[in-house]
DNA sequence: GTGACATGTTGACGACATTAACATCTGGAG
DNA sequence: CTCCAGATGTTAATGTCGTCAACATGTCAC
């Protein structure tokens, strides 16, 4: 961005992640060049080595900063929802939301870190845990599923979803849908009524939250 | 692995085929290497363009071979069946399979092309999308629900499994489970028994779907 | 102030993808 | 049978990349 005067750049590393996103986002998590990179914030090639090990560790660190917002996102969803289940319809699609329009971040979150250590990842799943399990107390999933089964299928449902719209699975064969629907495709096979009967009521106005 | 007296390899695209399956397996997708393959092969860097245009159009290829595998696979499950219902169980459970073990094909088959056409990909679903509705009619999935929305459901609930198994992601979160366990978890929340009793459903907490 | 330490730069190396120009084989037309 | 056209490989070259070692510069604690 800015032409600098002085010999050291002074906040290198903060900008190799904000221009590493963005390079990132024109030139896709394979050709992104950490060269071009160093280029672009105004620094030679062999200063990112400064801040981070390699390549792949700065890549590493754009994914965490996208699973602190992906945690928000989640946390987020279960704040403004009205009940537990709801809570669990608006995890799905805040989740969706967060694949669609991070789509950046998204697209290096979830990949083999190999050797190294991925810290940040899990525990943005925390609420999406707790919510699984705070809704089947409530009656809202299926009481008699064991929660961790049930955590595995609605997390592998709305993540086989966010994935497969991104890589636009769902329109090559001709079934896509608006995110909202999706949503609710997905979280329908899960989601009962804790009276067990069903009965009226209103919506609930889900609202992407950002 | 044959060394060769004459000018011309004789069958050198079958080669890169099958000698990049096996270097993709062992490299990974990223730091796959169109210089490696033909060192492997015994040929010049340069050979390899008078038979694809570029590196991604051979892992493509690479790609579409599991795709027929991977049709393959799900025509299996559908033989092999004993009702519509074991039907869905079966492709769910042959879906995670192929993505086990046949990791490396999985790897590389759903990516983002970006401009390259997929021809081979689509066309191995659609015993996927027959198996949906047939089951539907038996009633052992949702006779309500829209078949597209099901196809979606439960294509995004298997796929996202299979990419999670294989990026480690349950076991990250301590919630990792056999294939047969992690299928029937998948399977459980879709399949019912027709003319049983129809389980509370409900999805009022959401959106009217259209 | 001054000197250790963090942070940048330069220059170099080997690997890579890709292309152009050249070499060799093979099959069909005459 | 001859030979030449096209298919298939090779060599050499270009530009980029990741990474490292050696060197330069700025800053902060003493």
């Amino acid at each position: 961005m800015s032409q600098r005067e002085s010999y050291h750049h002074g906040s290198l590393r903060e900008a190799l992640l904000a221009e590493g996103h963005d390079l990132l986002a024109e030139s896709g998590p394979e050709e992104f060049s950490l060269s071009a990179l160093a280029r672009r914030v105004g620094v030679s090639p062999a200063a990112p080595y400064r801040h981070f090990p390699d390549r792949n560790h700065l890549v590493d660190a754009i994914a965490d900063e996208g699973y602190v917002l992906f945690g928000q996102a989640l946390a987020a969803a279960v704040a403004q929802a009205n009940d537990p289940g709801d809570a669990i319809a608006r995890i799905i699609d805040n989740y969706l939301a967060f694949a669609q329009e991070h789509a950046t971040y998204f697209s290096v979150m979830f990949r083999d870190r190999g050797a190294r250590p991925n810290v940040v990842g899990p525990p943005s799943f925390t609420t999406f845990f707790d919510a699984v399990v705070e809704a089947q107390r409530g009656g809202y999933l299926d009481k008699k599923a064991d929660p961790r089964s049930l955590a595995r299928a609605i997390w592998a449902a709305v993540h086989g979803a966010a994935v497969l719209e991104a890589v636009g699975g769902f329109s090559k064969l001709s079934i896509a849908v608006s995110r909202g629907d999706l949503a609710r495709d997905i979280a329908a096979p899960f989601l009962r009524v804790p009276g067990g009967e069903v009965r009226p009521r209103q919506d609930s106005n889900l609202q992407p939250t950002d």
